[in-house]
DNA sequence: GATGAATGAGCGTTCATTCAT
DNA sequence: AATGAATGAACGCTCATTCAT
């Protein structure tokens, strides 16, 4: 079964008929029943999200999950093995809505430079929409993503959770945008470590300027952050 | 009583006499009862550090800490909270060692260049040296600082930590090689993101290199991941 | 849910049949799940009677509950949120039975002071038969409520737990043999104070008997209480 | 060695040369060491009167106290065997220091019925003097004992804590008042029953008068107390 | 005599998980 | 398919207590 998600119709514009019915494919490997394939799934992943934005991963539990969506551990526990496994699943939904995004923000545009430019601002910029995907608040997935994103990987499980494909959707997502930067500097060596440097360096400058400003020069959110690694990259792989 | 740390003899050169009775001075908040200060508190810092090297901190517990080191929880409640005060204890250890490390190092470098680039390979490269200093094994704990580190802050207790100081080693090794940025060009914005980017960033690359090679670049360990980001932030800061 | 407490029937007479089915309503705010609703919830209450009973409440903890009714702690915890709320469950329980037994043992008395009389028997005399209500051995709740009923409100969360209606049965029941004060003599001040300090030293007054003799002139059990404090109440009341 | 308590210079009058050098004695049964041989031990009796009043008898624990006078646990357990004995030996003093307050205070009334009126007020009246007798805050001690007396006897120890003599002051002061009720009327027979409900009574709607205010008839403190329970012992023992 | 250090034991609690319906 | 009930196991923590100095 195939993880599809529709997209809420209240949006206006040419983008409405494009993603009315947009799908999402997230490896079976990190689900024991697909989530969206029930009411009650597509109620774990929204209180998921909801919950874990407000307490925190360590905090979080699939007890507390169930008294939040008025349901039971049992019942959870048939969608995930555990709740490492929700984060990853939510982790990987996220990465693939990256893509989308950066697939359609870029296409049509023929200048080389210009489609790193927008590729990287989309995973630069602060996520603020809401509700526009069913059940899902990716405003508060971002949050989440940003304080909790870094655990999907730095956890005893990463290599089996990798050889079930987990992170295929971030793996292609920095192969994207590795590809956007050989088109202009076909010679540079480094483009997955520039890539994922700098995208995991914006969600820790936009944590340290919530939380440890000494650490960063920004205070006053988004722009410094996106005009800051958009200007290291361009340097970065400057012939 | 003040945190004292001897380091072993049998390193050779004028770097003995210095920093034989080498003091580290950590903050009495981030402990109940200075573990400096007792055979027991030594043996749960090395206990530690090896525990968590080996089991992760999701794993670890006190209670396998107490089995670990043959004593009980009871005990290694007497110095720390928890286990990620215990954590935190190590983190500041480490950047308080880091700092220590960069001062000796770039000491007597006349050119600022040189200075910076001697600095950053401290931060960037990795440390395989084993028992310099007595209980703590130093590769073990670069090995946890860079598979836990960012748990260290990504954590509900950020704010409390960091108003209680615990972070304090960290911010001041990011505030020195921001200056040594400076005095190469005092124009330039971003020092204290770019040092923490690069300090970040090199632990995960560190990380996905053994984990999920798609994500960076290189295979074969420490040089390219410090040829990298050194001419990174060259490159980043060039006027 | 509501409780419902049926009687053994081996007992003869007209009173069977009324209260074969009777039911008493515990307020819901003191447990987490109602004990009465299943097997588990009435060896709890059954286990925790016996045992409190047998060892008191200082010695008496969720553990050895659970081993007692060979149990878990776990399942334990599902209907109660610690010790001293079961204590408030089974305090709860035994004031709405006494208030109940009032209830059946004044109906139909005519003379007020008659029923005034019938009442104070009720509350004072000791409580001797044997399992007349499945699961709840009322001798050895009484000998609990006389050793540790004192503890229910002397307590740090008496506020909290009068907020949540814990005390509502006791309450009541004094405010019933005040009313037949009240009847006897409209104008008397102090009812509610006679008849509590009335039922406390009864209380005190059967555990100095058993164990401090010289702070009470009774030593052969029941009547000298019974008679005393009757006779007390009525001094006291007379107008 | 004798428990010896000096009084407080600064209060004016008569009193004050019969009580300055006041000895109170306390059976050595109910302490290991006593307290008011050495100041450490003078820290302890003032330091739990504080603690317990503070965060009741349940809360109140050897570590607190340590923490609380800066002394360590094992120092206080050189005075007392554990916090319940300590609490034995608070109530014993209060019950010698209530004797001595009676025989002061009925000494040369010639009236039999002023005396007992003298010596009820003595035990049915607040405590709110401060600081009297070094060392101990009679204010903090009373509401302990109306809180927390009936635990004294309500436990386990009771009788190894009656053989070793632990309540003798408070059968002494019991027996003294019902001597006072005998000369009154020799033919009374339940003087102790009478004297003991009483003062137990009196400590309690004093905490239901600030608690659960539906089991007695006062609101504003003390008269009413005494006036019930006075009037209540007069009309009980009138031939 | 007082303290500092350490510990054995147990409590209260929660978690992850299973089973029966 | 979803839930209600129950549980095994472990965690976090505190207490009472002992020992050495």
């Amino acid at each position: 079964m195939i993880n599809s998600f529709t997209i809420n119709a209240h949006r206006s514009g040419i983008m409405d008929n494009l993603i009315q019915h947009l799908q999402f494919t997230i490896n079976p490997a990190i689900y024991l029943k697909d989530p969206v394939s029930s009411e009650l799934g597509r109620r774990i992943i929204q209180g998921s999200v909801e919950l874990i934005d407000e307490i925190g991963m360590e905090q979080f539990s699939f007890r507390k999950l169930a008294d939040h969506i008025e349901s039971t551990e049992a019942s959870v526990y048939r969608y995930f093995e555990n709740k490492h496994q929700l984060l990853l699943y939510l982790s990987a939904w996220y990465w693939q809505w990256m893509k989308y995004r950066i697939a359609f923000h870029t296409a049509n545009i023929p200048d080389a430079a210009n489609r790193l430019r927008a590729g990287l601002r989309i995973v630069l910029e602060e996520v603020t929409e809401d509700r526009m995907i069913q059940h899902i608040h990716e405003g508060k997935l971002h949050r989440i993503i940003v304080a909790e994103g870094a655990k999907v990987y730095l956890h005893r499980s990463v290599d089996r959770a990798n050889a079930d494909g987990a992170y295929l959707g971030y793996k292609e997502l920095v192969q994207r945008l590795s590809d956007f930067i050989m088109e202009i500097n076909p010679d540079f060596e480094f483009p997955h470590m520039l890539v994922s440097t700098v995208i995991e360096g914006a969600h820790h400058q936009r944590f340290f300027a919530e939380h440890l400003p000494r650490l960063t020069d920004i205070k006053d959110g988004t722009d410094a952050v996106i005009e800051f690694y958009t200007n290291l990259v361009f340097k970065a792989i400057a012939s």
